[in-house]
Formats: structure tokens, sequence, C-alpha cells
DNA sequence: ACAATTGTGGGGAGAAATGGGGAGGAAGGG
DNA sequence: CCCTTCCTCCCCATTTCTCCCCACAATTGT
């Protein structure tokens, strides 16, 4: 279970430092993939292999399981931890969630987002407005 | 198990180079075909002959049978690697995908697929939008 | 205050991406 | 039937990039 907001530079190779209490549960490796909102979700392999087969499973037809591949794994790498405790951002995955030199690493229960520090900010206000309304509206 | 999303020159002579990691899932050669959409498939070619029983097998009749041994057989070219790790791609089948100095691979769980740059991007955002779609409608 | 862990930066070996040359073989025309 | 031409396949070369290792600064915990 993945928890906080935490702040790292990225370097000029693209590398990003991951919280050391994460990486513990990520021993096994990563797969990063393109977020739905505009950022970088870091999945362990075994959540992402029960998420997407739990997806796959979801497809009716032969053509629609084929769109579900692409979207799935099409947008998925694997990626590990260098001896500093580091993964790399493959270019495609940083331009995509327009990360520069400054990353935000959230922890969001099951998996762990990268954020550009302005996609962030914005994410966050929102986020935090929805998530007040629910509370609100169920009364805790 | 291929995934991820890669962009590779095309040279003249029609040679694609693979992915590293998805040479090493196909050391013993691949069977390139068209695809259903308008790419160029890549199997391995266990993965192919799997298919292709599993697709024989519902054949009902020997006429339908030979018709599908026609269509799956007939657009069906095996290839293998040269020295650099690129697989030749044979004019009907380029043409076919459209493509032309550049390809797009796409790593498709089973297979790999092969896209011209404009096919893939229409591909991939009906793709993206179908499975955001299964993802809201069903709650993860 | 000291030791261990963590954040940040860089260098170098090796692999990978790209481009070109030439031998062998098939197809077509004279 | 032979010659020419085109095309496929295989080998070599160069540049680029990725991955792995090492080094230092900063921070944390003891």
């Amino acid at each position: 279970m993945f928890f906080g907001e935490h702040t790292y530079k990225v370097d000029e190779k693209g590398r990003v430092p991951l919280p050391p209490k994460f990486r513990r549960e990520m021993k096994e490796g990563v797969i990063l993939s393109r977020g739905i909102e505009r950022c970088v979700t870091v999945y362990p392999v075994a959540e992402w292999k029960r998420l997407s087969d739990s997806l796959a499973a979801k497809a009716v037809t032969p053509a629609s399981l084929r769109k579900l591949n692409r979207a799935i794994f099409g947008s998925a790498f694997s990626a590990s931890f260098d001896g500093q405790g580091r993964i790399t951002l493959l270019h495609p995955l940083r331009d995509y969630a327009g990360i520069g030199d400054t990353a935000i690493v959230v922890g969001a229960n099951t998996c762990v987002e990268l954020w550009s520090e302005d996609q962030w900010k914005a994410e966050k206000t929102s986020a935090e407005e929805q998530a007040s309304q629910i509370i609100e509206s169920f009364g805790e």
C-alpha cells in the first residue's frame, strides 16, 4: 500500500528515485504505464497482472479484445531499480506526462503515480474538491 | 508477453528493428501476417501454430477449412532476424499497412503489431477511448 | 557525534539503431 | 537460351543511447 506525496529531481537521463518504502514493495520490478490523466502510473508487476487480466476479461468480442490489448499493453513498459533505487523514465512517458526536471511521486493505494509539478498542482485541487464532496454527501 | 510502443526507422530496403526484449522471445523466428486492422502482425512461430490450429478447429466443413487455410496461410510470411536484429518487411505487407520510412512497433500481449504513424495515431485514440469506457463503466 | 541510508550527479563499457555495399538468385526481355 | 535487371539476403561500419558502476553531499536515526 502506497502513501504520501514526494518531490524528486529527474536528472538529464530521466532517472527518478522512489521513496525507500515504495521500493521495498516493488522488489520484483515495476510496470510503467500512461495514466488516464496526464501522469505516469507505476505498478508492482503482480498488481499490474491482476489489473490487466481483469480488464481483458471484460472484452466481449475479439475485435474489442484486440483494441484493449493495444491500449493496455501498448502503453506499458517494464522497468527496474538501479543500484541507487531509481527507475529510468523512457522518453515517450516523460513527454506524455510533461515531466521536466522535477517529478512529484504520489502514493495512490495500489499504485504510484508520477506527475509534473504543474499537472499535479491542478489535479490535486480538483481531487481534493471532489473528495470532500464525496465525504460530505455520504456523511464520512 | 509483449508490451510497449516503440518507434523505428524503416530503411529503403524495408528492414525494421524490433526491441531487444522482443527478439529474445522470438529466437525461433516469426510469422508476419496481415492484421485485421490496417497493420502487420508479428507472431512467434509457437504462438502462430497455436492460433492457426485453434482457428482450423472451428471450421465445420472441408470447404470452409480450405477457405480458412487460404486466408490464414496465404497472407502469412515467415521471417527471421538479421545480424542487427531486424526483420525485412516484404512489399505486399508494407503496402497493406501503409508503412513508409517510420514504423510504430506495438506490443499487444501475445503478438507484436507494426503500424504506420498515421494509422497508429488513429487506432490508438480509439483503443484508449474504448479502454477508458470499460474502466469507467465497470468501476476499475 | 558517528554511522548508515538516501538524494543527486556523472563517466564508461557495451549494446542497439541506422546506413551502406556486395553476392546470389529469380524474373523478364531480347 | 542468354543477358540484364531487380530484389533479397548477409556482412560490415559508425553513431547514438542505455545500463551499470562509482563518487559525493545531505539527511536521518542511534
